[in-house]
DNA sequence: CCTGGATCTGACAACGTTGTCCAGGCTCTA
DNA sequence: TAGAGCCTGGACAACGTTGTCAGATCCAGG
């Protein structure tokens, strides 16, 4: 009775473990774990008989014990903004693959831009101990990860620079793309350009508006403030601002989107809108050439941003690498019509 | 020297743990576990020395050793086909949401629509004791589940049923969804109808194939094997496909879709093709609505079949849920255009 | 028949945590 | 002032696995 009220409250009804197979093949506990393990040693005979007594009892190894007595768990985490925003599909799917290749499961979560969110994760993945983290942050102060990075968890982000630590990343070349973005522009003849992107306290927003005033500035084109919307973020706001940038005294005949989604709502905006307006978003989308016209973006590669990322984690957890990088990935500008609108209006 | 060898090498160069808490700040280890867990019955002096020594080391609790002695992992595992594709987002983020809720972190993997590898990938979370499953099958044979599913591994299949096990599961009505989209186009005066989808082994194709037929048959229309294309999915041969039925003896005036996958491509397709062709497609997808003609499509709620499940699947641990159902949820006709072009040629 | 070596097997401790239980110190009341 | 009862803290076992090490078994060769 004090036996059966020692035992903790689970959920699994008594798992059948590697001590009721010994039982019941007749055997140790270190015999079962031999075979279980495919380790050498064991006669083809004691091997059915486990085998049969596993199948029997329908045992499943405990990894849970295991990783606790070996010290690896054999997954790394993933921490991203918004696992339903398709430009970190093909991103987590790149990481996944990664670490399946390196017999590793993948846990992840999302952060809803939320650093307080982020850090309860990351921690929360830490406390699992996951052997290693792909982030993309939503906060600017990382500190709270010293004490892991002190103790070996390999860590690698994403899309955006770590803050207040020096840490692995691995990003689009934002700057630069925006530049070239916004300079095709102006090459078609554009010199009122708006540009709508994120808080420019998201390193990827601050670099891409960097980019915008770097091409405009390389063209002496003064900026006028009301060109520019920053920190709006849900659609019907953007849409208000795209619709005062196309309206107001001095009208834009050229806009440029700081992300993917950004992009869409403008797309809707012109549609609706009577006078032809260019447009270049950063972020390619699917189905952006089969609009009228199709979209010209600033594309970025989603999917090797996650590789690369994942594969540093691993030559971390290797021991090849130990000085943190940054990596830039460059962009490519595709254009499909909307960018090469000349001025109107 | 025989202590250091008997150390298993671990990655985490050795973390500090409960017991060097409680030698650092003088107290016994139980009294640190109290203060981990907020447990009450520990002066708020003892708490801060015990709190002080934490930070001091950057302790972290070990989440192996916990669940291990408590046997739940406060985890759940979500195998999908492709994390990749738009419709898995909104339904993997709906499942992190309702996990979340009930304090349980999301491990998922893709199964890339490999029976196997779905095998391999849920038995691997089973091992990790995972407290539930949520899955999108890709095999049509579940009996490896039978000891998981005994040992009270709770268990909801999305999007397909289960094979050859009696489990939970959550559909869209495939069947009724397209017998519908099918009939829309009959209603618009088509009868050369043309339907596209994944192979019939997979339970959704399946359904949609019914619909299409029943709907056709309902409208008293011989289908002509022609008009049928199955089990091609990859986006050339969808190409020829279509482009087969559009110019073969008796040409379809009209194209049901049976993904988002394949929509997608045929509108391709018919942007090229003079004649217009009217096309309904199973699944929503962005921008639909701005296409020349907007895509009328049977809409499926991604995110509420991923929220059903997985309150499913806490209500099965809570217990409150006993017997196995099936839950077929509505979907929804969305006319943008495409579906309502009159037959043409 | 015995010995040496190789091969196979099992007892045991340890991984880091939590549940149980008891000891000691304190307060409060009769 | 003694006894009851409460509060705080700590010793110990157990969770299920794996590494270590020593014991058991077997066979060949002397």
């Amino acid at each position: 009775m004090a036996d059966t009220a020692r035992r903790p409250e689970n959920r699994y009804g008594n798992r059948p473990t590697m001590k009721d197979v010994a039982a019941r093949a007749g055997v140790g506990l270190k015999t079962v774990s031999r075979v279980v393990n495919g380790e050498p040693g064991v006669t083809p005979e004691t091997e059915r008989r486990v085998q049969e007594a596993i199948d029997a009892l329908g045992f499943r190894r405990n990894d849970s014990a295991r990783v606790l007595r070996k010290g690896s768990t054999a997954s790394i985490g993933l921490v991203l903004e918004d696992l339903a925003d398709p430009f970190y599909g093909p991103l987590s799917r790149a990481v996944e693959e990664i670490a399946r290749a390196h017999g590793a499961l993948l846990i992840n979560g999302s952060s809803a831009e939320d650093p307080d969110r982020e850090q309860e994760l990351v921690l929360a993945l830490c406390a699992r101990r996951v052997d290693g983290l792909v982030i993309i942050p939503a906060g600017d102060d990382h500190r709270y990860l010293e004490p892991e990075l002190k103790a070996g968890v390999a860590t690698v982000f994403v899309d955006r620079p770590a803050g207040q630590i020096d840490a692995d990343v691995v990003l689009s070349d934002s700057f630069g793309g925006a530049r070239d973005g916004v300079a095709h522009l102006i090459a078609h003849g554009h010199r009122r350009i708006g540009f709508i992107g994120d808080m420019p306290r998201i390193h990827t927003s601050a670099e891409r508006l960097r980019g915008y005033r770097a091409a405009m500035e390389d063209a002496g084109i003064p900026i006028e403030d009301a060109w520019m919307s920053l920190g709006v973020t849900d659609p019907e706001r953007v849409r208000r601002a795209a619709e005062e940038m196309l309206t107001g005294p001095s009208p834009v005949t050229a806009v440029f989107a700081g992300n993917n989604r950004v992009t869409v709502t403008v797309v809707r905006v012109l549609a609706e809108h009577r006078r032809p307006v260019a447009l270049v978003g950063f972020d390619d989308f699917e189905l952006a050439d089969l609009l009228q016209p199709g979209v010209t973006v600033v594309a970025q590669d989603a999917a090797q941003l996650g590789r690369t990322a994942a594969e540093r984690l691993f030559r971390q957890l290797d021991g090849t690498l130990i000085t943190p990088e940054r990596i830039e990935l460059p962009t490519r500008l595709i254009t499909r019509g909307s960018g090469e609108l000349p001025p109107a209006g």
